[in-house]
RNA sequence: GCCGGGAUGGCGGAAUCGGUAGACGCAGCGGAUUCAAAAUCCGCCGCUGGUAACAGUGUGGGGGUUCGAGUCCCCCUCCCGGCACCA
């Protein structure tokens, strides 16, 4: 037997022996359970990063690990092949985002071969082949016909410079990433699905998923928002004619504290105040420049502008202001709301800085009499900062010199409570103000009760090339008409070239001209093409009905789905599951699958980061180098402060620490490490550097570890060559031999433990210490039986992480032919057991000694050993013993004093 | 800004139910081997004081609960992910 390690050598070997016998490729077979076990799909963004290697590692431990089990694994891998980042590659290299895809799945399924991944090849897919997205675009029309998929008008990114939309991700600042132009918000038709008919089964069902992490489960129910509350309208009169300003709240309890309505730039109402105001005009417009991006207009300072019209409170019959605010979005709702500055953080904040009044209507807790007096902002100087009151029931609360500090202010009024000065509904809590108020509201026909949802529609079109194209057909006659069945796919030209001035399907004549299958004239076939996000939603599935070229899912969809166990990244917890839960559904209610939820358990793997670096360029875009073209610099405390560009000693900005990605240019490619070491130590040290779920930023600094661990593997393992073939009689241990044994099986016990709680870190640290154990135990005859149960215990354990050299040495050493049919091990109780324990004592809590014990002694001998250790008596002097606390098997705790 | 998560030696991390903080590695230091180096092997390794035994101190910061807190509660800081057209 070779007694070097040879990565290269025995990697290949074992490649090569899978692929011969077929190993991963999945039948369904009804005798074993299944287990369907996914990794994320990556974008082929060029090369693998290290996010990758850590994902597909991940998934592959738990494909293999099953596998051992006894489970009827299924692990298959594609391509989440359209998208954004082949257009800018074809912008910059000038070569066809079809080509440059296909070029980039070819070499990173060469990196993922070479990581030996138990995949099954056979059911790879592309979501840029036609047989795939052909699927996309019969759903779709489903979804058409069903009044799932409709079309309005939606909001997006206008660069003026180069005509085109912007996606968020090319916005910087506000200003288009190319051009540097201001961008404006700008309305335009798109294709909508309606997952908002579903948020009610796509909340209900989180309950479902217990095998997601709760983190997972509270985003995604905060981000479909149910809210229960109230929809009631403001009536009022404009041109002679009478209206309703519709707004909804959660606190209808508050409704008498209103002192304003603000309604979104983009609202009816506002645009028709603007006619004749152009100081509001000029207003509207500078709402509605910037980018459509939430986290933008939630960080905007909040201002608004006086409409000068006024609407009635539907239930004092009092005139109420109405502002244009630029934090009302015209998407949520009804875009407009009413605004409670004494119970609302924002409105409070407003108020103060236009001088609106506030005016509290809850009673604080505790509280049996009313304030003495309701505030008026009127007579406070607003821009002044300083300590606001502190309030009790005597006090006066209006303050002329004081800006208010919310903080203090909600401490006191913002809690729920009893109504008060709210006429009829005072001293009414929140459920009986609530149907009160919701009864009041019905007689006059002016609203009730609503569940409101903050989840939107899903907006799908996108005004991209190298996109599914939206099978449309635009007539003059007959409008919009679907493409019809037989003639999916709509099929997308593979030879465009973006050049970022617009779809360049628009300039394809031979594209865009077609006949309308309605009344056969001539007619434009849609250009837009679906978000990507579509292509995702359901990939998994159809990796099932892989084969099948006349159906979207079929049986073997149903005998593989639901996923048993989803792997990916954390980036994901949101949109990408939500929405793949959304179509799932959609896909059930056609009769085409049979569940409900396509993803069983999920693990979501922690981002790895790198650092970032950026430049402005000249037009006022930003440019992103790689961190190995820059050289870091470091402030005193030797943190970094700043970095240079190697090329010319230019500085560069340092953006701190983010995900790895193409766009950044900050991912590290695992090929190096792979061709140096070999792929068993880059899965161990991607293993072993932190638990999946933890957020890791990159250091290579611990490769060499990994690897010296799978030499000395090897090294200690070529010494016993046909181990495996030797009798194993563990009736007669010696003394040294049954400690090895002990230390071995408590040793799998945590490792098996930690296997079911995904800490594969853990379980490399477990091989680490039976290796330790194995070399340090001697080598002599006497210990050979344990040390051959030893090695087929660490070889099997550690096969899923490390396969190759497992494969290897499993085979060299004489156990079975291939350790992937072996068992997977299990302690053996009889190991286990102790006949002395080690138990801590402390004085005080604070740790003082230890003594070993018998396995059996009883509590009250444990005490007396303990208190007469000279370590306890020592802190004795002048105190008496108060208690003392036992802790079978772990500690004793002397409480003196 | 809002939602979710995180912070433990010089570094990555461990500590399962509130019970020995620092497992397992990396780096470093000392030694063996070697003509020498690499590789390998042995030992030390939170911080402060001490030759040592030992003592004090220590899990982002502040407060609390408890015989006992990295772990539970309250407040704060910083970092990461998401915020609907990056995927």
């Amino acid at each position: 037997m070779q007694p070097q390690y040879l990565p290269n050598e025995i990697e290949q070997r074992a490649q090569q022996h899978w692929e011969s016998q077929r190993t991963f490729t999945a039948v369904v077979d009804p005798s074993r359970p299944k287990y369907y076990c996914l990794s994320m799909f990556p974008y082929p963004s060029g090369k693998l990063h290290m996010g990758h290697v850590r994902n597909y590692t991940i998934g592959d431990v738990l494909s293999r690990y099953h596998r051992m089990r006894g489970y009827n694994v299924l692990q298959p891998m594609g391509w989440d092949a359209f998208g954004l980042p082949a257009e800018n590659a074809a912008i910059q290299n000038k070569v066809p985002p079809a080509q440059w895809t296909y070029d980039n799945i070819a070499y990173m399924k060469k990196q993922l071969q070479s990581l030996g991944f138990a995949i099954d090849w056979s059911r790879e897919l592309a979501t840029c082949q036609p047989d795939y997205y052909k699927w996309n675009q019969w759903l779709f029309l489903r979804m058409l016909e069903k009044g799932i998929a409709y079309k309005k008008t939606q909001v997006v990114n206008w660069d003026p410079v180069d005509q085109t939309v912007l996606a968020n991700e090319q916005v910087i600042d506000g200003r288009g990433w190319r051009t540097g132009a201001i961008v404006e918000k700008r309305e335009i038709p798109g294709y909508y699905l309606g997952i908002t008919q579903y948020a009610e089964e796509l909340l209900a069902d989180l309950d479902k998923l217990p095998g997601w992490p709760e983190r997972v489960r509270t985003m995604q129910a905060n981000w479909i928002g149910k809210s229960v509350g109230m929809r009631f309208a403001f009536p009022y009169e404009l041109d002679g004619k009478p209206e309703k300003l519709w707004v909804f709240t959660t606190r209808i309890d508050t409704v008498m504290g209103v002192s304003y309505c603000a309604v979104a730039a983009e609202h009816p109402l506002a645009e028709r105040a603007a006619r004749d105001n152009p100081e509001l005009a000029a207003f509207i417009e500078k709402c509605k420049r910037g980018s459509v991006m939430e986290a933008d207009l939630a960080t905007m300072e909040k201002e608004g502008m006086d409409t000068g019209l006024t609407v009635t409170h539907p239930l004092t019959g009092e005139a109420v202001p109405v502002w244009v605010a630029n934090y009302v979005l015209m998407s949520y709702g009804d875009g407009a709301v009413m605004a409670v500055p004494a119970h609302d953080e924002r409105d409070f904040a407003f108020a103060q800085k236009y001088t609106l009044p506030i005016k509290p209507v809850i009673l604080p807790a505790g509280w049996n009499e009313a304030p003495a007096a309701v505030i008026d902002a009127n007579h406070a100087a607003p821009h002044e900062i300083g300590e606001a009151p502190i309030f009790t029931p005597a006090m006066q609360i209006a303050d002329g010199n004081t800006l208010l500090d919310w903080q203090r202010w909600s401490d006191v009024f913002a809690q729920y409570g009893v109504l008060f000065n709210s006429g009829r509904y005072d001293g009414m809590n929140f459920e009986q103000a609530f149907d009160a108020i919701a009864a009041d509201l019905g007689a006059q026909n002016l609203g009730g009760p609503k569940t409101q949802f903050r989840l939107r529609d899903w907006g799908v079109s996108r005004q991209r090339y190298w996109g599914c194209p939206i099978p449309i057909i635009h007539c003059d006659s007959c409008g919009d008409v679907p493409v019809p069945d037989d003639q999916l796919p709509v099929v997308l030209p593979e030879d465009c070239v973006p050049d970022g001035s617009g779809n360049p399907l628009n300039k394809r004549a031979d594209f865009v001209n077609w006949t309308c299958p309605k009344c056969g004239r001539p007619a434009r076939r849609e250009t837009d093409t679906m978000d990507t996000f579509v292509d995702s939603s359901w990939y998994y599935a159809r990796y099932a009905s892989k084969f099948n070229t006349t159906a979207m899912a079929d049986a073997e969809t149903n005998y593989w789905m639901p996923v048993d166990q989803y792997i990916g990244g954390i980036e994901h917890a949101i949109l990408h599951l939500l929405y793949s839960r959304f179509w799932s559904k959609v896909m059930r209610d056609m009769g085409l699958v049979d569940y409900d939820e396509p993803f069983a358990n999920l693990l979501t793997q922690g981002m790895v980061l790198n650092h970032i670096f950026s430049r402005r360029t000249d037009k006022g875009g930003i440019e992103y180098f790689a961190p190995e073209e820059v050289e870091l610099v470091h402030d005193a405390a030797g943190k970094v402060c700043g970095a240079k560009l190697l090329a010319d000693g230019q500085p560069v900005d340092f953006q701190g620490m983010g995900t790895m990605s193409k766009s950044k240019k900050n991912g590290v490619d695992p090929q190096a490490l792979i061709e140096q070491y070999g792929a068993d130590t880059a899965r161990l040290f991607m293993m072993f550097a932190a638990p999946p779920e933890q957020t890791l930023e990159w250091s290579d600094s611990g490769v060499e570890g990994a690897h010296r661990f799978l030499k000395r593997l090897w090294t200690f393992g070529s010494e016993f060559e046909g181990i495996g073939k030797a009798p194993v009689d563990l009736a007669k241990l010696a003394a040294d031999a049954k400690k090895l044994r002990h230390e071995i099986h408590t040793t799998l016990k945590q490792a098996n433990y930690d296997l079911g709680r995904f800490q594969f870190n853990t379980v490399v640290s477990a091989a680490m210490k039976m290796l330790n154990a194995l070399e340090k135990a001697g080598k002599e005859p006497a210990n050979r039986a344990v040390i051959g149960e030893s090695l087929s215990i660490l070889l099997r354990l550690l096969s899923p992480i490390t396969p190759h050299i497992c494969h290897a040495l499993w085979s060299e050493l004489g156990y079975d032919a291939d350790i992937l049919a072996a068992s997977w091990p299990e302690p053996d109780a009889a190991a286990l057991v102790q006949d002395e324990i080690e138990m801590v004592i402390q004085v005080n809590g604070k740790l003082r000694g230890s003594i070993t014990v018998a396995r059996d002694m009883g509590r009250a001998t444990i005490e007396k050993l303990a208190v007469e250790e000279p370590c306890v008596q020592k802190h004795l002097e002048g105190v008496g013993i108060k208690k003392v606390i036992v802790v079978p098997g772990k500690l004793i705790n002397v409480v003196v004093g």
